[in-house]
DNA sequence: TTCACGTATTGATATAAGTCAATAAAGAAA
DNA sequence: TTTCTTTATTGACTTATATCAATACGTGAA
């Protein structure tokens, strides 16, 4: 599952998180020597809720989705990782826990960070620091504007802002190869596998999408913004 | 409304914020000369959604609600803010706009700082800045379970975690009164105001709370822990 | 190919929770 | 005090959404 190889330096590393501008010279090295990476096939648990965060992670490769075990087994998807971000979750300068899982999705190459290592650039580097604060809060807006869609929007809604995030945050594209199937569609948008595929439907025969089950295509996106936005 | 009445220096205030105490004195006098000081009354903004966030926020005194005005001039209530915290919202760090709205419950006094002071102490002194990122992912990890909580608990849950937050973190007592009404009590536990008065009748029934209207008393702890956790 | 297993789909049904409307109670103002 | 206004309570009803059960589909292994 792990495999010790490091390939590449964050010098020369065109995936890195964009905070890595901060550092000088030295410092990225600092980092980079303290860095390992590893490869997950997908299904592979990259980090498991509850364990210490003791490394930050960041894929360079491959998409992994960000998972919450709640209560009575059912999972809360808090989102879809990819690379250029930093995984870390709010645990780290609170309780040095893992808050949420992260489980392969594709393919993933994943670089692991001491914590340690970071915290200390956080000391020497106010721009860092900063560039940090920046990143949580920008996840923190996130976080809040989809708990405010998910306790004020109907199914509907939340379904159809699920889908214009994976076209516009994942694929870049109206035109995409689900990821996710539809179990973790509903993990995603906060509903039962059964009504996510009703709701599909419904979509799918009003025209709006286009659904050869593993391809997405958004065909009307104005109506599935106002369904997202009223729903 | 405002009252221009500096009467205290942040170094001899006993409300401020714990991350004030990685400051010099020096930095603290330098927070302390932009600050300024005002009074609420109930029911009053202290600070309105969508404006820029030029200022950051500590209550001296009294307790204020913070809610984000959501869909359908439906409202969602984040938490109660309190002396000694930052209130400040992400907004901070990504757009300079306050992302919630918060008002006064009771009679309150409190100081503004200007944010770009603040900022510039991340930049000068790097414990500051470290212990900015605890707050910010402290809030993130409550803002994390509440959205858990009110994606998977059922009401009876909800309202009982929320009667539980009341007591441990607002009053510190199992015995208060309430500063909400059953429609903001609906707002901070995501229901409808009928549903909270049906519920509350249910938890008095069942002699686990004693509900003399603005007077809640919590008898059976256990039991609404037991109901906030399975419910 | 056939089998086995996970995933997707569909329909029937149960339940949770919101909405509406009427009334009661509590405060505030005159 | 009386009146006015807001908030709380209650019951009837509607709607959203989950759950359960049965079946279909798809893919990899043998």
């Amino acid at each position: 599952m792990m495999d010790i190889n490091t390939k590449v330096s964050c010098k020369e590393c065109n995936h890195g998180w964009e905070n890595f501008k901060n550092l000088t010279e030295e410092e990225l090295n600092y980092a980079n020597k303290n860095r390992f990476q590893a490869d997950f096939k997908p299904g592979e648990i990259i980090l498991k809720q509850g364990t210490p965060s003791s490394n930050a992670v960041f894929l360079i490769s491959g998409m992994a989705k960000i998972y919450i075990e709640g209560y009575d087994n059912k999972r809360m998807m808090v989102g879809i990782a990819k690379p250029r971000r930093l995984i870390a979750g709010p645990g780290t300068y609170v309780d040095e826990r893992h808050h949420y899982s992260v489980a392969a999705l594709t393919d993933v190459s994943a670089c692991f960070i001491k914590m340690d290592v970071l915290k200390e650039l956080v000391h020497r580097n106010s721009k860092f620091a900063e560039g940090w604060l920046r990143d949580i809060s920008e996840k923190a807006l996130g976080t809040f504007y989809k708990f405010l869609s998910h306790t004020q929007k109907k199914m509907h809604g939340r379904l159809a802002e699920t889908l214009i995030y994976l076209a516009d945050e994942i694929h870049n594209s109206d035109d995409y190869t689900m990821l996710l199937s539809r179990q973790e569609l509903g993990e995603l948008s906060g509903m039962a596998k059964e009504s996510v595929v009703r709701i599909l439907k419904v979509f799918s025969e009003d025209k709006i999408i286009e659904d050869k089950c593993p391809h997405i295509k958004i065909l009307k996106r104005e109506k599935l913004q106002m369904i997202s936005k009223n729903g």
